[in-house]
DNA sequence: GTTCCTGCAAAGAGTTTGCAGTTCT
DNA sequence: AGAACTGCAAACTCTTTGCAGGAAC
């Protein structure tokens, strides 16, 4: 469960033997500097600003790369909105993510519950958790009782 | 998060204003019945064996119903296998699910962490949860160190 | 009898793949 | 030079939708 979030990311990839061509720089470029949870759509959006050549498989395929090395996270925020998935800077800990059900917003939570969980799963399954995705869908304190 | 998992699903839907058809009959018994975790593909062929006929459609608009209802939860058990959802009863409290990466066997695991987290996220951010899903990545004992 | 539901067929979103040409190292 | 990568276009998977006929209440 450790990683350094200091490192950009086409530093990681290229330690990982990928090679670090235009197109890609471009990509991990964005989710260098991204808030979280780009959808690839919005991935490629951003990435064309700075290459509008570059392509949709491209993206995915680099994306693909990111995830099988374990540098970024793939996540759905529970299908809110379609079924499209979306992606972050993988960090140095899992954290919660909160969908609220009546306005989309999305929070996040850093928390030791994460950690206390990896171990009970060890403790009573005897699984090793690599990571660990919670989603959870809410109703934000807004959406609770309105603001006037 | 209080819900009655002894209430058949077609009596619970029934009594949410719904009409039971023949065809969701079907579909709700193989829900009812199956062992965790079945894909849409697979409701439809077990939903087949019982009623040759029945449409794809009606599956998908069944599950849809039996989600809007909070009777059914869907999960995506991380896309290990392409991009299809998971479909669950839902019971009375959520639990963990815990996914091999290497040979794709998932478990089961209650923990009251998963309450603890719901008061947590109630503490610090005041978002009410109304459910909680968590899909871990992980490494089976078998798979970490395989049988002779 | 009216409203809701179904099967069919077609469309849709999101993602992946084969291939010929290009770029990285 | 050689392996890896790219754009393009087509294909693929999973899911949704419009519509005309049929079933539930």
């Amino acid at each position: 469960m450790n990683r350094d979030p200091a490192q950009s990311l086409a530093t990681a990839l290229g330690a990982s033997g990928a090679r670090i061509t235009r197109q890609r720089r471009v990509v991990l470029d964005v989710l260098d500097h991204a808030p979280a949870h780009l959808n690839a759509r919005e991935v490629l959006r951003r990435a064309r600003e700075a290459d509008p050549g570059i392509d949709r498989a491209t993206v995915y395929r680099t994306l693909l790369l990111l995830k099988r090395a374990g540098l970024i996270d793939e996540l759905d925020l529970l299908h809110m909105e379609g079924e499209q998935h979306y992606y972050e800077r993988r960090g140095e800990s899992d954290h919660v993510h909160i969908c609220c059900v009546a306005c989309g917003r999305v929070e996040e939570l850093d928390t030791h519950l994460v950690a206390d969980l990896i171990v009970t799963i060890r403790q009573t399954t005897g699984f090793e958790a690599d990571s660990v995705r919670i989603e959870v869908k809410a109703r934000c304190p807004d959406c609770i009782s309105p603001p006037a």
